[in-house]
DNA sequence: GATTTGCTTCGGCCGCGGACGAACTATCGA
DNA sequence: TCGATAGTTCGTCCGCGGCCGAAGCAAATC
């Protein structure tokens, strides 16, 4: 267990974990600019993650693109980055690169950021959801809602993982929504083409579709 | 978030937290025997943990009574732990003084080990409870039966933690059953005294009147 | 075959941090 | 008041492990 929370531990290892959160496959050279050192540094710790079976491999053609090996690691690091800030402020804000990041990003599958938490707050606000410390909950209201979204709930509901869940969100402190509906929710977001994915980037960009529909379905101004 | 894990990452203070894991307070120098380094190396990283708000403290007399400081913590150690026995098996088996520990103790604040891991199997098997990846229902059938051994669901379902989840046992690497209901069922065990915290360790002992009961109820021998 | 690009292996440097011995501070009991 | 016990602080030693330069493979491109 100690092995497994010091290869975290190490700082280039967590900037490669913390990049391939979203689930994408990245290649070395990718993960050695993530991570800030140099590629063959970044080599060594890749061997290690895999040995430990924190990441899995994908060869094609002269590209190795890497990737978490599942969803209990996304799970772990997020566990540890819910511990991580509820520790003493010792976050120094990463200037303008990262302000597209606080804006609006994907949590593993779901949305975070500004949106993440807005959403959030106006499905709590109009009591669509009930958020707890560990879990939530849909109300029938919250699930009329999102189906005329097209949203679809009883995918989400089958699928036997934690249906609906509190993820705080590292910029904004704030609780956004995980588990089923929040991947539901962020699938449907992509669908609608009311987001989209920056390339090389866990951020996401909001359409001009996006800023018509969360303004009329939501009333969040983005 | 590298913080975090790199006090993790040490196998004195994993040893430290793993032991506070069930959620009891400890004095240093239990602590001390439990990591296996001498009390001052102890105070160092009872320090540091302090320090980054993994663990809290209690003054009491000239006793230090250390805890982990929140539920957070617990589970972030759970999913650390779930993925590291995901991992290549390099645990060798720790022979004798654990035959206890593997039998029958306490995860968090529900029941693991192998008593653990067969009730979890004989709720499943007979459908009072389905256990998915993530998380799991207790069946309208299962709720009757839990209510008729006199375990408290409605409150259970009124805190807004997971209601109930698998929780991978390191020791028998099959699931048990955590989240709300496991921590309900272990305390209506403790109420109907089947079993007993053994002192100084997370171990569990199975009473006379506890082996009649899960014999009774769940047609369990242990 | 020669070159470029993607990635890994090897070897040596160096610093962080964990280990313990010794000494210091607090609380309890007579 | 005096020891005993619980716990911490200080100082020093030392080894593990991260880092990069150089070199080695392997696949694609010329």
């Amino acid at each position: 267990m100690a092995e497994v929370a010091a290869l975290v531990g190490d700082p280039a290892r967590a900037n490669i974990l913390c990049a391939l959160l979203d689930g994408r496959a990245l290649t070395a050279t990718e993960l050695a600019f993530a991570a800030g050192v140099s590629p063959q540094t970044t080599s060594g710790h890749l061997g290690k993650l895999l040995a430990a079976r924190l990441l899995a491999l994908m060869k094609q053609g002269r590209h190795r693109y890497y990737q978490l090996a599942g969803p209990h690691v996304g799970q772990m690091l997020e566990s540890i980055m819910n511990v991580a800030l509820t520790g003493p402020p010792r976050f120094q804000p990463q200037s303008k690169l990262d302000e597209k990041l606080r804006h609006a990003r994907t949590c593993y599958d779901h949305i975070a950021g500004v949106l993440g938490v807005g959403l959030a707050e106006r499905l709590i606000e109009r009591e669509f959801v009930i958020l707890g410390d560990e879990a939530g909950e849909v109300t029938p209201a919250g699930a009329d809602f999102l189906a005329q979204l097209g949203v679809d709930l009883s995918n989400a509901r089958a699928k036997r993982r934690v249906f609906c869940r509190p993820c705080v969100d590292w910029t904004e402190r704030r609780p956004h929504i995980g588990g089923a509906v929040g991947a539901a929710l962020a699938s449907r977001c992509f669908e609608l083409q009311w987001i989209e994915r920056v390339r090389d980037s866990r951020a996401l960009t909001v359409t001009a579709a996006g800023r018509r529909g969360l303004m009329e379905a939501f009333a969040l101004s983005i």
